[in-house]
DNA sequence: CGTGCCGGGGT
DNA sequence: ACCCCGGCACG
């Protein structure tokens, strides 16, 4: 029953994740399962190494690069500093891009969908000859590379581009079949969309030497560790023996990895981040007869601020003791100070319209474009600005933390460790552009909340600064759709399903 | 109050 | 594993 119950809590999650993310769905591989081969991966492999000759001269440029580059072996020439032959490349690489790329696009529905969306332009990479080829793309990498300081996702996108064209390089067109012909070709036109749309994103400046959360490396995703610059990508297993090494897929966990670690450790918001990686439009708007204050929320303090901007500086300055800190935010702010909604107009109508979501999902696709939600002047603007950066969970600028719950009386002195939120009382409630979702808190340990001392309860809460999946409540939200019981009537009770029978969630109408 | 289903108990 | 049910939360 339990394991029924965390099967269907999991799928949940996913589906959230999903939601998130629909345009990851159309070109996300299928799941990789740890028995899963690509289908032609034996083939391509064999007919790489029937290119004895490519080989060779492979090999020639992957000496040749090591004597230039000092060792730095797979690090990307360019992104290592030395910025010499961007074009270069070795077979290791072109066979690993292969393998993911096998991954990536083993749906051949997918495949040709991208073919037909990317810009012939494109594509020309692919039909010119070699030379024409190599300063065409040196330049055009040259001007990618501009973007490299700020962009890290578009560092490690570039690096993939890179070796796509490499393969292409070192493996005449002519000797390739058609399918791998086209598979490059998609492989490239995976990137350079990506790419093109890169400029998107605003990532802070890589920090360098900065630890990465271990999850990414067991996805395949490592740092690259011979890199001085900070800056990592997909990693090509050192020994090309291992040809089975499963590629990472290239899905919504995977883009997670084109965050510096310095996102990582923000947390910046993962609805936020699939946002700006696939162009879907942040909700930023707010209806136009609303006017927003934010109070401070402090014990005792009260202070009501018209920008979010301001306050935050205010709970940052005077409660949080960050003088000289004043433009870094870590997003604990957030938590410190709600928005009040001066306006009688009150946003239930706006809310009514929308399904509750998970807060993860910073950007349920339709917020943008309901009605309900026009642009604002002068506060939105600031907003926009200031909170980008700190809103994880929910749209900062669309959550109201509810005036009279228990955490809002005594906010916590302060934040030891990592805790994030530490709000008095067993829940609390918070409500964005959607019927206000009540949230049963996970005590990490009653008796240590018992512990807390100063007579208060306190209780780490994790629903804002960690995936909120863990912190939807002890009880499943109840299914709405018709069960057993009413479908087939209680006369029928034979044919429930054994589940329903027994009480438990209906497995037939899974909601 | 009807319903969904969790937690727990019995076999 | 299968079955049942008290009891609770939700609408």
């Amino acid at each position: 029953m339990q394991a029924r119950r965390l099967a269907k809590r999991s799928s949940m999650g996913s589906r959230r994740l999903s939601a998130a993310a629909p345009q990851v769905d159309a070109v996300r591989p299928p799941k990789p399962e740890s028995a899963w081969r690509p289908p032609r991966r034996e083939g391509s492999a064999a007919a790489l190494e029937e290119e004895d000759e490519d080989e060779d001269v492979v090999v020639e440029v992957e000496e040749e690069e090591e004597e230039e580059e000092g060792g730095l072996g797979s690090a990307p020439p360019a992104l290592a500093g030395h910025g010499k032959g961007p074009l270069r490349g070795s077979l290791k690489a072109a066979n690993i891009k292969r393998e993911m790329t096998f991954h990536a696009f083993q749906q051949e529905d997918v495949k040709s969908d991208i073919s037909r969306k990317l810009p012939d332009q494109q594509f020309l990479l692919f039909t010119t000859k070699e030379e024409d080829l190599k300063t065409a793309e040196t330049k055009k990498l040259n001007r990618a590379h501009e973007h490299e300081k700020e962009n890290t996702r578009s560092v490690c996108l570039l690096e993939q581009k890179r070796k796509v064209v490499s393969s292409n390089i070192d493996v005449p067109p002519a000797r390739k079949s058609l399918e791998e012909l086209d598979m490059d070709k998609v492989t490239a036109a995976m990137v350079l969309t990506s790419l093109s749309t890169s400029p998107l994103v605003r990532s802070p400046p890589v920090r360098p030497n900065e630890s990465l959360n271990g999850s990414w490396k067991e996805g395949g995703f490592v740092p690259s560790s011979t890199s001085s610059s900070g800056y990592w990508s997909w990693n090509a297993p050192s020994d090309q023996s291992n040809p089975s090494t499963p590629s990472p897929p290239l899905s919504a966990d995977s883009f997670k990895a084109f965050r510096t670690p310095s996102q990582a450790d923000d947390g910046i918001d993962e609805g936020e981040a699939s946002n700006l990686l696939f162009d879907e439009p942040i909700p930023r708007k707010r209806k136009n007869s609303m006017k927003v204050m934010f109070k401070c929320l402090w014990k005792n303090c009260g202070k009501v601020l018209s920008t979010a901007a301001g306050i935050q500086k205010h709970i940052r300055t005077i409660h949080l003791g960050r003088v000289g800190e004043s433009d870094y935010s870590d997003g604990e702010e957030d938590f410190y100070y709600t928005e009040i909604r001066l306006n009688t107009d009150s946003v239930a109508d706006g809310l009514s319209s929308l399904s509750p979501v998970s807060p993860s999902l910073a950007s349920p696709p339709s917020f943008p474009t309901q009605d309900t939600i026009r642009p604002e002047t002068s506060c939105a603007k600031s907003e926009t600005k200031v909170m980008t950066p700190l809103s994880r969970s929910a749209p900062t600028n669309l959550y109201l933390v509810h005036t009279d719950h228990a955490y809002q009386a005594t906010p916590p002195v302060n934040i030891p460790g990592s805790a994030k939120f530490t709000p008095n009382g067993s829940s609390f409630s918070i409500s964005w552009q959607s019927p206000p979702v009540t949230f049963t808190g996970i005590p990490v340990s009653p008796t240590h909340n018992r512990a807390a001392g100063s007579g208060e309860q306190k209780q780490t809460h994790t629903v804002l600064s960690s995936p909120p999946r863990a912190a939807f409540g002890l009880r499943k939200p109840r299914g709405e759709g018709k069960k057993c019981r009413k479908v087939y009537g209680m006369e029928n009770r034979d044919m429930w399903c054994t589940a329903c029978r027994w009480k438990k969630a209906c497995q037939r109408f899974i909601d």
